[in-house]
Parts: structure tokens; C-alpha cells; sequence
DNA sequence: TATGAATGAGGGTTCATTCAT
DNA sequence: CATGAATGAACCCTCATTCAT
């Protein structure tokens, strides 16, 4: 990566920072190009210069914490030794993770049901979403040769471990005006992806 | 109900259900007022006859189907004499419930969070929403008594059972393109409901 | 006149004199002909049973209250022995009819000079006009053969006169917040009437 | 004031001008924010980079006229030796900025009296319009120094001179069919100035 | 005669994007 | 590279008028 290349994936960075807190603050929608532009210190004109539209600006923060959490999963749990640990780290994690991205990623979803994003984006954070998929799928596969896990296919329960904690994170995008103990959702989402709600069959 | 009201009524549900249709097929936000005219085989301005604006007419269908799924829950399930046949219904129809109402129900929580709806809205839909969890949390009370599912807070419980569904089916949201066979997610839903995903601590 | 015909005209006031009290509290341009209609108690469409459009409501408002001032005039003024006490009665009340109908005439103003009046009505309204400007170049006439007045084209004086009034009337309309001592007007305008503001040429 | 500042100056100064002919070719309501950009020669959304809205280019056009013809009071006729030909020459002039600018101040009024104008406008085209009065009380003042004018509160004399003039150019609008004598009208208005139109009490 | 449901033209405003400087 | 002036498509909503009942 030469200087000028580094120069230009931080000004990227700068100005996406920029408007993920806008974004988040109040919507992508009600957030426009010349609010970016003012909070980043740019004119409007340049924001032009190193994304090609407003959409890519999502895609980017998007793709950017997806990236992310995907290299933190390879640093922090894969290696990590107690699956059971693991697994636990990992939940917590991932709430956090969804409280604080989901509207970003609401939008996002929005553009794609929408048919406005390109297919190149689509294909990138699928890929991205698969792959943090099979990280989970691989902590469980260790889990499982422990005993640990119950015997299903992985992948199927990662992803029932990551719906599980999405669903709950959804519910507080809802009700976003009540104050929330989330503490209490780690318990619940704990308990569900413990043992269920139903005693016996 | 007079003969005037119920055919205002009558009409207001044409122009629901032909707006429903688009906003599924395409989204709230790219339908225009103009088309769901169309598509209702009315003039523009006749639509506003009947709905104050077109935000109004999502938090018509959203209120309706909540409603109309209120009103499902006390015929078909908190009658029925078996709990656990009673939840097992109720995930399935939950489920498909979702599925159907998600794109919209999407729309409805981008609204809110821009603080474009109503208060009176909100209030609406907050209290069905409650009322259907109410609904659950009883027939988890029922079933706790009959010593089917884990003693504790029913409420606690009901949330979980609905964020789980919920998790699912947002996921088929983000994956729209492939082809999903539901039945599987059916049986990781009951899956995790009954049992979790860990096998002992 | 027939009954027909008297009954047509005696909805035609009942509707009229509705629009005048809503065109006078708010303004022609705000007021809608459903107010109108819901104000004098009939249905939208009936409205248009008796006046062909909204303008036509204020064309026969104001040709009323311009046919009314006529009369007025023939029946207080022109029979009056005193020219000088007719004088001076005309001014006060030619005055308060200027400030309770400014506001329609104003609006009357606006649609004519956009071209919207029937060259009917301004035919009409126009001859109205002329009408009683003679009516008071009549008093000044007979004022004149007493010698009370200056001598000068009676209908320019008449014009004068007429026209300072408005002046004044005017002004009210521009600083309407301003809590107005009407009886100072009067004053002014009658010295201005009687003697101008320049002592001696 | 920048090079920046100047050109958007300038630029605002070319809308208003565009707009001040069509507003009184036709009229403000029916002149299109696409017409006046059409005529200025820019696109739609350009105006509103130079005018916050309709009404704002409007009472720009209102509050430069009255600024210029207080600017021109200062220039011309406070410094006036002779009060009398300072009076004489503010009367042409008053008649012919009322004539040229009524089309506009009566849409300006209607929109006053709707309550649609910002508070800081009206404030600001009150300002204008007292400064004037008091301009015009002053030349008065000096007029009854020297004996020329009656003795009355000069406020109140420039009030009347105003709405004299006031009064006459507002008939020219009602009967603007009919070609006027223009010259006849200031001979009235100075007769009625100069000496009343009553002989004596 | 009375009604009000239906109509659709019309207008102000926003904002992502382009491009000349 | 940086800028921001210019652009115009797009959209919601109002309301006078018509007409079938």
C-alpha cells in the first residue's frame, strides 16, 4: 500500500467516522452528504472525492465493523482454549455488538430490500456474514467433540446462537424509549441458549 | 357502525390492502402516493379522503395486522386445553406472521426511530404489543403450571419466545436472495426453545 | 320575484353572510369552501347550487355591501338640508365601512388585478363605484352652491375625499397590532379634509 | 463584506430582480418559484441556495424598496434647504414609489394579515416603515418652524401626508383598466395637502 | 334540491450528485 | 486535491369543482 493510498484510506476513515456518529445520532436517511461534509471538516464536493455515493459510505461502515468483529472473533475465540468460555465472552460480545450497529444495519438492510446497493457490496458482506458464521460454527464444533453442545449440525446452531441474540437486540430498537436492563437480556438470551424455556419433552 | 361508516371503513381496507401489496413488492418508502392510487383504482387526492397522509396508511396495516393477530391469539390458542400443543401452533403461525409483516414492520421502526409517527401511534402499537406478549406470557403460566416449561417470570419467558422468532426472521430478511427451506428454521426455533443448544452446564 | 326566486336568494344571504364572517376572522385565501359550506350548515355541493364558484361568494359580498352603501347614501345623505353635516356624517361612516371591509376588498383586489373576475362583475362593481362616487360629488355640489366648499371639479373633490379616507384606512390594515386610538383618524382626516397641512401658499 | 459575500449578493440581487418583473407582470401568487429561476436563468434549487423560500424573496424585494426610498429621503430631502420644495418633490416621489410598488406590498399585506411572515420580518419592514414617518415628520418639523405648516404634531401631519398619497395611488390599482391621468391625480393630492377641500368653518 | 365522494392539477421544497474553478 | 455553486428530479399534500345518487 503506497503513502498516497494510506493518505486516502484515512481520509475515508475520518470522514466515515464522521458519519457513523451522525448516523447514529439521528438516522442515515435524516443525515445529509452536507452534514457528513461539516462534521468531517470537508467540503461537500470532497466527500464525492473518496466515496462515490452516500450509499458507500454505509457500505463502508458497515463492511468496516463486520471486518472488524470478524478479526476480533479470530483473535479473541478461536484460540481461546474453553470452548464453554468462549462461547460466553462471545454472547456478551455479540449484543453489544448488534445494540450498537443495529441502525446502521437497519438502513442498510433497507437500501438492500430496495434493490440500491451494488451487487458487489452484497457480495462482500454476505461473504463477511458467512464467515463470522462458520467462526461461531467452529467454536461450537470444538464445543461439540467436548460434549459440550448438543448434537446438531454447527453450523445450524450458530446460527440459532446468533439469531437468538439478534432477535433480542431487536426488540430493544422497539421499545427504544422504555429504559432497558440489559443485563437482564443476557440472562434470558443465556438461559434460551442454555436450556431453553421448556423443561422436558 | 352506521351503513356510512362501515363503507368508509370498507374503502379505507381497499386502499390498505392494495398499498400493502406494494409496499411488500417494493418498500414504503420507493411507493408513491400516486401509485397506491392507482393500484386502488383511485384519484390521488381521494386517498387523502380516507387517510390523513401516507404514514397513516402503514400504521393502518401495521395496527390491523396486530390486531388481527391479537384477536388469533385468544380465538385459537389461549383456549386451547393443551399448552404445549397451544405453543407449538403458536411458533409456527408466529413465525409466518413475521415473515409476512417484517418489510413493513421495518418501515414502521425507521419512522419511529426518526420520530415521524404520531404519539398516539406509538401508544396504539405499544399496547398491542404488550397485549400480545400478555397473551404468551399466560400460556406460559398455563404451561408452567402443568409443569411443562422452567418455573420462571412468565413475561421474562414470553419476551424470549417472541425475540427468538424475531432472530429468525430477520435473518431470512438479510438472506432474501437465496432460497430458505423454512421447515429447517421451524425445527432449530423449536429446537432452541425446547432445549437450548448447550447440553449441560 | 317569485317564491322560488326569493327563496334562492334567501339561501344565497345565509350562505354569503357565513362566508363573510369567515373571510373577515381569517381570509378569503385561507377559508375553504367546505368551511363555508360547514359554517352555513349545507353540504359542499349545495354551495355551488347558488354561487357558481368561491369568487362569485365574494364578488356577491362585496357588490352587497357596496349596494348597501349606496343606498345608505341616497337614504341618510343626499335628502340631507345640511350639506356640511351630511359632510361629516359621510366621513365617519365611509370610514368604518372601510375598515370592516378592507380586508375583503383587498383580496377582491388581488383576483381582479390577477385577471380572475368575470368582466361581469367588474363591470358591475365598477359602475357600484362610480355610483356612489357621484353620490358624493353631489353633496359637494349643493356644499359648493353654499359656498362651503372649495371651488373645484366636484367629482375630483369627491374622489379626494373618498381617497384620503382609504388612505387611512389602509394604514390600519399595515400595523394591525398596534392597538389603534380610531377617534385620533377621524381627527386627522377631517383636518386634513378641511384644511390641509400647509398653512398658506 | 468578502469577494464571497458580494457575489451571493449579487446573485440574490438577480433573483429579486427577476422576480420583482414577473411578480408585477403578474402577481406573486401566480408567478412560479420555476418561472422566476427560468427568468433568472438558473435551475430550480439554485434559488433556494440565494432565498429560504418564496416568501422570503418577496420581503426582500419589499425591505430593499423601502430601504432605498429611506436612503433617498436621507440623500435628498432632509438636508433640503427649503422645507416647502422638500415637500413638494417627496410628494411626486412618495406617489410614484406607492405606483410602482403596491402590486407587491398588497401581496406582502395579505401575507402579513395570514400570519405567514416571520416575526423577525415583520419587525424589521416596521422598522422601515416608522423611520420613514419620522423622516417625513422632520422635514415637517422644520416646515412648522418656519411657518409653513400648520401646528399639530408632526408625527401625526406625516401620517396624514402619507395616507393621502397612500389613498390616491391605491384607486389606480382598483380602476387600473381605465388609462389615468397621472398628472391629475398630484395636483388633487396637493390641493388637499395644500388647502383641504372644505372652504372654511 | 342536497349531498359528499372523487378528482387531479399544481406548487413549494429537499438533497444527492456533478463540475468548473 | 478541494470546493461549493448549480442542478432538477421527486414527492407529499391541498382544495376548488364536478357529478352520480
Amino acid at each position: 500500500m503506497s503513502r498516497k493510498e494510506m493518505e486516502r484510506e484515512f481520509k475515508r476513515k475520518l470522514i466515515a467516522q464522521a458519519a457513523r456518529e451522525l448516523f447514529l445520532a439521528r438516522s442515515y436517511e435524516e443525515v445529509t452528504v452536507q452534514d457528513i461534509a461539516s462534521a468531517a471538516e470537508f467540503g461537500k464536493g470532497t466527500i464525492y472525492q473518496y466515496f462515490s455515493s452516500k450509499e458507500e459510505i454505509l457500505y463502508y461502515l458497515i463492511a468496516q465493523s463486520m471486518q472488524e468483529a470478524n478479526e476480533k472473533m479470530i483473535r479473541d475465540f478461536l484460540n481461546q482454549p474453553d470452548a464453554f468460555q468462549a462461547l460466553n465472552t462471545f454472547i456478551s460480545l455479540q449484543y453489544e455488538q448488534y445494540m450498537a450497529g443495529n441502525r446502521l444495519f437497519l438502513s442498510y438492510l433497507r437500501l438492500m430490500l430496495e434493490g440500491n446497493l451494488k451487487q458487489e457490496w452484497l457480495t462482500a458482506t454476505g461473504y463477511l456474514r458467512e464467515q463470522k458464521l462458520q467462526y461461531i460454527a467452529d467454536i461450537i464444533s470444538r464445543g461439540q467433540a467436548e460434549g459440550i453442545f448438543i448434537e446438531a449440525d454447527s453450523l445450524q446452531l450458530a446460527r440459532s446462537l446468533r439469531n437468538v441474540i439478534r432477535g433480542f437486540t431487536m426488540e430493544q430498537l422497539e421499545s427504544h424509549l422504555k429504559e432497558n436492563k440489559d443485563t437482564n437480556d443476557m440472562e434470558l438470551i443465556k438461559q434460551v441458549i442454555f436450556s431453553g424455556i421448556v423443561r422436558s419433552r
